[in-house]
DNA sequence: TTAAGCCAGTAGTTTTTCTACTAGATTGCG
DNA sequence: CGCAATCTAGTAGAAAAACTACTGGCTTAA
């Protein structure tokens, strides 16, 4: 009662005031005359206030409907344009993508992207976990792993996983050449917190150390700073053997399921910012 | 469908958005929490666009929620200031007087009313008719005539008419004494569009001009300037002939049910302002 | 493990809102 | 002057919506 105007009977007086008409204004909301002229009359008891003199041609604001049809217009405006720039899909692209493949992969390339997509705003999201993807807003996101991943998402293949081993050159001098992986074994090995040595040489010493990090990412690292030998998916790895920085030892070429896959919410249908995205991840995984 | 949001829904999210918490915003509505969920829901749907994350305990705003909700309080805020102040009642007070009322008794004394009630604004619309009682958006009137006025009116006696003959001192001593009305047929004799000397004195010759105005304030003035005899309402002459700017030739005792009267509207209740002004009006005109 | 807090969902009732008309008032035109 | 056009007021009844009262499920805190 002491704020309480009922808003849809405001709507109905706003399209009043502008035409100063009850017809014009019930076509304009699909509506009919009656309707409009009764919710108006109701405002105005509701009110306790005349907002138009009737006039036996039109409408008239009396003063105090000058007033309020000012304010009212505003406030309508506000959320009309509010309500628009909601209804424009953002041009912002959140994409969740597991650290090291962000640092190692992504950001490097992302300068291309920019420039070849200047419109489209790209907010990178680091993450391992796929539980964000409803609270943190994430567009789309990269995982390793193999199908099916969590209900209610789509899953689309980017690049397998591909392990490599890999080393810089001084440290792969002093390695030499290999034939097999367990030939390794006697290598400083660097583990990362999926720590797959153990899957490709059997019989690896827990004794054998060589250090370890939570993240692949720091593991290069390493790796390129002669401390040892990391096992990395050669997604990662591509660049910096590519520019001698690193050298391959060893490479995976079993095929597998696992990889990175990209993911998107089976909910939302993509929109073309997103595809765009899309074609261009796979192209730069050379898809 | 473009720009149609509910309005009411509306408000229940701007009330959610505040309280993250459907109980809470329903309570502050005096609303179920089934029925703030449901529009809130409903108002997601129509819009396409997800506002809240549901949480288990409460809830939070989405990206598109947090921009939205800032435009709506917003506009509500403006929706609830203008209602506000539509429900304050006025401090204006706009009174319809007759205009040689006005410039000759009512303006003179207006600023004493100014000095007592600083706080009450006055509107002075100088106006013989009364057609305008609604459309002009007058509290408050004054008006010469005798009841009953149109219906729908109230009319309080504000004071008799009690025309009297005027003239300047100078004027006044060329007349000499007079005993009868009649004694004034041969002077100049100033008209106003009432026009009441034929009234007064029998057999009054048409030709027998002076001048005529349109208001009796104009006449005055033509009296006051030593060119004739003006029929006027003692209370307008009153000031004048207290401080001998003017001579009462004559008066007319007899009583009479014409005169000033106050008139306001019989639909709205009198407000503390207009019943303030009322006693004013009474104590000015000497009741 | 239980209790409490909070959202989702549903069926059914209550309330509101719309429509379709009719009536009355005023204006403009022939 | 009277007829046609234009508008608003008002009403009853139909249609639509909104609200309540519950139930169920999930999650956190004790």
């Amino acid at each position: 009662m002491l704020k309480n105007p009922n808003l849809n009977a405001l709507k109905m007086f706003d399209a009043a005031a502008r035409h100063l008409n009850f017809g014009l204004a019930a076509e304009e909301l699909n509506l009919t005359q009656g309707a409009v002229a009764q919710q108006v009359r109701k405002l105005e008891q509701e009110l306790d206030v005349k907002l138009f003199h009737r006039l036996a041609r039109g409408l008239a604001l009396t003063e105090a409907g000058k007033n309020y049809s000012g304010a009212v217009r505003k406030a309508m405006k506000i959320i009309e344009q509010a309500t628009q720039k909601l209804q424009v899909p953002s041009k912002k692209l959140r994409l969740s993508v597991p650290p090291s493949l962000a640092s190692k992969w992504l950001v490097p390339r992302l300068k291309s992207f920019n420039q070849t997509y200047p419109e489209i705003k790209v907010e990178i999201v680091a993450s391992e976990t796929l539980a964000d993807f409803e609270t943190d807003e994430v567009d789309l996101a990269i995982r390793m792993g193999q199908p099916p991943f969590t209900m209610g998402l789509i899953a689309q293949p980017l690049a397998a996983q591909m392990l490599c081993a890999i080393c810089n050159p001084d440290f792969a001098t002093r390695v030499g050449k290999i034939n097999e992986v367990e030939d390794l074994i006697n290598c400083e090995l660097i583990h990362d917190h999926h720590s797959q040595w153990s899957d490709f040489i059997t019989d690896l010493p827990n004794t054998v150390g060589g250090m370890k990090f939570n993240q692949t990412a720091l593991a290069m690292d390493a790796a390129l700073n002669g401390q040892g030998v990391a096992l990395v998916p050669y997604l990662l790895a591509q660049g910096e053997i590519a520019n001698g920085r690193l050298v391959e030892l060893w490479r995976n070429k079993k095929p597998s399921r696992t990889g990175y896959y990209i993911i998107r919410s089976e909910m939302r249908k993509v929109q073309p910012n997103q595809q765009t995205m899309i074609d261009w991840l796979l192209m730069q995984a050379g898809n």
